[in-house]
DNA sequence: GGGCTAATCCCCG
DNA sequence: CGGGGATTAGCCC
């Protein structure tokens, strides 16, 4: 019970009941108390006695111990409640002797959960209660507790403040380095992208990349035209993109854009004509590249001077026929125009790769378009590098020319000097049935970025077209270079540009289709709302 | 005032 | 009922 004074006897005999549980040399100064459960095969010297006494004498010992100059309140003999106040509500303050601890400890250690055998032993071996033992226990337990818990925060900390640390460095590392793409800094704003997207997005792109990559180096040097056909085609594939049956999502359902019932019966190119679609555009890219950039004698200046007209036997010497001769009876029609145009060169992009912008800004020369077949749709977030296989009606605003359809592949390609280039190529090769009244050419554009924002354009047609039985004023139209010919492409594209610059300042028609510059350079398409 | 520790209270299995 | 978490009380630095 509470309150009993349990004076410690001058000679301890820890003797358990059993004999085992504890043993005590008096006279050697050593005792050991060994515990039931951690005493297997032999004795546990849990405590020792002998520092600083050299008598054995626990009693003493603690008298020894016992500082006289230190407050009252230590607790001197004993250490129990007896002599003080019941254990009512007001505690005294006490504290274990510095011997009665260092035993308990040594204890812990062994056996943090002493049982009440155990505690009952110990109290009697300390003259403390069973009461306070249990005390001492279960604080120590949480003491422990706190303190490990306390350095594990320490150590999480010191290797948080690492990692931070690692990551700062990375993160300058990161902002210093420049992209491979476009030479700029190669650092992703965290507010403008989400970087898990990202990173999945770059995994997709990269693997497409080495897959394309893959089979444009399996047929380098093979000649473009009469390809073998290992697999039997497929059947069409409407809506499906990208090799493997990756899925550039999305493109499916914005196909056939303003296309009518004929192109509906054309579908994408089969899987084994694929690397020759690829290989045909990176051609075509090539030719454009240096149609655009060569002078005379390719290229003969106009009489006005405002465009250029092919020199046709230069032009068989100077290139390799990528699409093979030209079919006999088909007639050659070839225009360059340099231009300026008052658009972001990024929404001039998008709207020549976007099926539905690039037949509503030119709806004047093409009736109908639709993109079959998506094989890329560009890397890191743009149409640098993509390819689709698209179908086009192009017409003339006249009863007299007859309407033209084109199958062909469009490839987009943002070059190391930052130069946006967009070309068309025929694939009638992958159509043997199919006998077309006319073929385009490596043909497209030039995209340069002006520092004031504006475009600088070399627009390259090149197309060749069975005119036979047409009408000998459009023969005549076409000569001018004015039918199909780059100049028109301009023009409907300066048209649109003024229609919109018109439209917003006049605040007039509704429905009406223009070209805006967002200040992103973003969003190209304009159409004005009903109201 | 905060840390330490003996002791208390109280909840939960 | 005992263990353990939360809290308190008293002391020390």
């Amino acid at each position: 019970m509470h309150g009993g004074i349990m004076t410690p006897s001058r000679d301890i005999i820890l003797m358990g009941s059993n004999g085992n549980m504890a043993a005590y040399a008096s006279s050697s100064s050593r005792f050991s108390l060994s515990q039931p459960n951690l005493f297997e095969g032999g004795q546990l010297h849990l405590l020792d006695m002998a520092q600083n006494n050299s008598e054995g004498d626990l009693g003493r010992l603690r008298e020894d111990e016992f500082d006289s100059t230190k407050s009252g309140s230590e607790n001197q003999e004993g250490a129990s409640w007896d002599d003080q106040e019941p254990r009512t509500k007001k505690k005294r303050y006490h504290r274990h002797t510095q011997h009665q601890i260092q035993e308990m400890e040594a204890f812990f250690k062994e056996c943090p959960h002493p049982d009440d055998k155990q505690r009952k032993e110990l109290s009697r071996l300390l003259g403390l209660e069973p009461l306070q033992v249990k005390f001492w226990f279960q604080n120590k337990r949480t003491q422990m507790k706190t303190q490990h818990e306390r350095h594990e925060n320490t150590q999480l900390r010191t290797e948080n403040e690492k990692l931070r640390a690692d990551n700062m460095r990375y993160r300058e590392a990161l902002s210093n380095a420049s992209c491979p793409n476009c030479g700029g800094p190669a650092a992703i704003g965290e507010m403008s992208f989400d970087e898990h997207h990202l990173r999945l997005e770059n995994a997709r792109l990269r693997e497409e990349i080495d897959r394309i990559s893959a089979i444009a180096a399996k047929y380098v040097g093979k000649p473009v035209v009469n390809y073998p056909l290992p697999m039997a085609p497929r059947p069409l594939e409407l809506g499906a993109s990208g090799f493997g049956g990756q899925g550039a999502g999305g493109v499916g359902g914005e196909m056939y854009g303003g296309a009518g019932q004929v192109l509906k019966a054309v579908g994408g190119v089969s899987e084994a004509d694929k690397p020759l679609v690829i290989d045909l555009a990176v051609a075509a890219m090539e030719e454009l590249i240096r149609m655009a950039q060569m002078g005379e004698p390719l290229w003969t200046v106009s009489l006005d001077g405002t465009y250029s007209i092919l020199n046709q036997d230069e032009y068989i010497r100077t290139f390799p026929r990528c699409m093979g001769p030209k079919p006999s009876g088909f007639k050659c029609e070839a225009s360059r125009e340099n231009v300026v145009v008052i658009m972001n060169h990024i929404n001039l992009v998008e709207i020549l790769m976007d099926v539905n912008q690039w037949s509503t800004v030119f709806s004047s020369m093409v009736s109908r378009a639709a993109t079959l077949e998506v094989f890329s749709t560009g890397v890191a977030g743009n149409y640098n590098g993509a390819l689709q296989v698209m179908t086009a009606e192009f017409q003339v605003p006249s009863p007299l020319v007859p309407t033209r359809e084109s199958y062909f592949a469009r490839y987009c390609k943002l070059h190391s000097d930052g130069t946006w280039a967009v070309v068309d190529v025929s694939l009638d090769n992958l159509r043997p049935g199919h006998a077309s009244k006319s073929r385009r050419r490596p043909s497209g554009c030039l995209i340069q970025e002006m520092p004031n924002g504006y475009s600088k354009v070399i627009w390259v047609e090149h197309v060749e077209v069975d005119d036979r039985g047409v009408h000998s004023l459009y023969k005549q139209l076409v000569h001018s270079g004015n039918a199909f010919g780059a100049k028109r492409w301009v023009a409907t594209l300066d048209r649109q540009c003024e229609r919109l610059a018109s439209a917003m300042a006049t605040n007039i028609p509704t429905g009406e289709v223009g070209v805006i510059t967002s200040p992103e350079g973003r969003k190209s398409m304009l159409k004005l709302a009903e109201r």
